[in-house]
DNA sequence: CTATGTAAACAAC
DNA sequence: GTTGTTTACATAG
């Protein structure tokens, strides 16, 4: 029998990760066809002397254990890995079915920062990262990873206290397969599952306002016990500053104006209400960088900063880095759980977020309130009604933000969401489209 | 380039 | 202390 390796360039920056001899690495296959088992087709390490063409099992492990999750996803596990550069075939006792597209995803237990990626959406891959197979290709490939040692990774800057506790759990030997892995193939969620994110800030606030029926107005108290309820940028413990993020949105983001208290209850609550502004409510919000001073006017930019802005929003800099990483590991498959297993944040993570922008979209956040009549306790507005609110004789919004007059009807396209691979409704189709780009090296094919 | 998230100074309560 | 405003920077896309 010939067993034949197809080698393909991966993107030499996606792949190099970093592992340190106590780190196991993972390697997560993804896969587009329902004929593919994973039994079938198990991962192999290359044999490091070996002729190139050929995969001898592990030498550590025999054949990596491929545990097939669903159809077209498997994981096959390495134990103290500490190579630097190792191939892994996928190798087929028998010629192969079908057509399909593949992608490895390297993961390791920690160090968490450095590593974990998604699997690429499928209309980003480029022609290197996608293999396209069938019937009449040969039946095993392998992919060349090539690990970085830790001292030549700077992207490694974490704080190793907070995120060890934190991400401790997410051990390979810890992570049983995730749910949503098994449910992946029939639900409705199936198209987000792996888009684990957020909504940013300014969106959160939009929702939480939204809420508020009557006059969507709220205290900044609640705004944060609302973000907190809701979303898991509040949920790592590691992410002290997500207060500040609230304040700084609410600050920046014209969406949103602060309404004095009423001065009745002298002495008592001096602190602002924020409420969504009319035209938020009715044509959406914008993205609160739009709001910034320095993107309107590049000339306003103060060309000697004092160094202790500098120093400062270096240091939100690489704060910023450390989230994207956590938000990546937290979003990789891999790792399984996440910290807290709240379902309501579950769902709301798989949300692919898009800053809203017009009241029809709304209607899959509101429809419920919307059938309740507003005389409901489901009103807990702090204003009875919103004539209550303008009443007030100091209950006018403080305007702290750009004028942006004419510019606000100009409806905002925020990034449109990306095509996950997984939400391609006819990847197959994709493929199509792409096989012609990949070729196989006829000199191995040992026709 | 824009959008987002973060830090932090600073002012005003 | 909290709330609010602002400027700064890193990063993703």
């Amino acid at each position: 029998m010939s067993s034949y390796a197809i080698s393909y360039n991966s993107q030499s920056d996606w792949w190099n990760q970093p592992v340190d001899d106590i780190n196991r690495l993972s390697i997560a296959h993804h896969c587009r066809s329902d004929s593919i088992n994973g039994r079938d087709y198990p991962l192999q390490q290359h044999s490091p002397e070996g002729d190139p063409g050929f995969f001898a099992p592990s030498q550590a492990n025999g054949i990596f254990p491929s545990n097939q999750i669903m159809p077209n996803y498997w994981i096959g596990d390495l134990p103290q890995f500490n190579e630097l550069s190792m191939s892994f075939a996928l190798q087929s006792p028998q010629a192969m079915q079908g057509v399909y597209t593949s992608q490895f995803v390297p993961s390791a237990s920690l160090p968490p920062a450095a590593f974990s990626k998604e699997p690429l959406p499928i209309d980003q891959f480029s022609s290197g990262d996608l293999t396209t197979f069938d019937d009449t290709a040969p039946n095993s490939f392998y992919h060349n990873i090539h690990i970085l040692p830790l001292s030549d990774v700077p992207a490694l800057e974490y704080d190793s206290t907070s995120d060890e506790l934190a991400y401790s759990r997410r051990q390979w030997t810890d992570s049983p397969v995730p749910d949503e892995l098994h449910t992946l193939e029939d639900t409705d969620e199936a198209d987000d599952s792996l888009e684990n994110s957020d909504p940013c800030y300014a969106e959160l606030l939009r929702q939480a306002l939204m809420e508020k029926e009557d006059d969507h107005t709220m205290l900044l108290k609640d705004l944060y016990e609302w973000v907190r309820t809701h979303s898991s940028k509040a949920q790592d413990p590691s992410n002290k500053g997500w207060q500040n993020s609230v304040r700084h949105n609410l600050s920046m983001n014209a969406a949103f104006e602060r309404v004095p208290p009423p001065n009745q209850e002298a002495g008592t609550k001096k602190t602002s209400y924020w409420r969504l502004t009319k035209h938020a409510v009715d044509y959406g919000i914008r993205s609160t960088t739009r709001y910034r001073k320095d993107s309107k006017r590049k000339t306003q930019r103060n060309p000697n900063p004092a160094p202790i802005r500098v120093q400062a929003g270096a240091k939100g800099g690489q704060a910023t880095r450390r989230s994207v990483r956590r938000q990546q590991l937290a979003a990789s498959p891999l790792n399984g759980i996440s910290p807290s297993s709240d379902m309501t944040r579950q769902r709301n993570l798989r949300r692919p977020h898009q800053v809203h922008q017009h009241p029809s979209t709304q209607v899959e956040t509101s429809s419920l309130q919307q059938r309740v009549p507003q005389t409901m306790s489901t009103n807990t507005s702090y204003f009875n009604s919103t004539a209550d609110m303008f009443s007030l004789s100091n209950a006018y919004p403080v305007d702290n933000k750009i004028d942006e007059t004419g510019d606000l009807l100009r409806p905002y396209v925020g990034a449109q969401p990306y095509l996950d691979w997984s939400a391609s409704p006819s990847p197959m189709d994709h493929v199509a489209s792409e096989a012609g780009v990949w070729r196989m090296d006829q000199k191995n094919m040992g026709l």
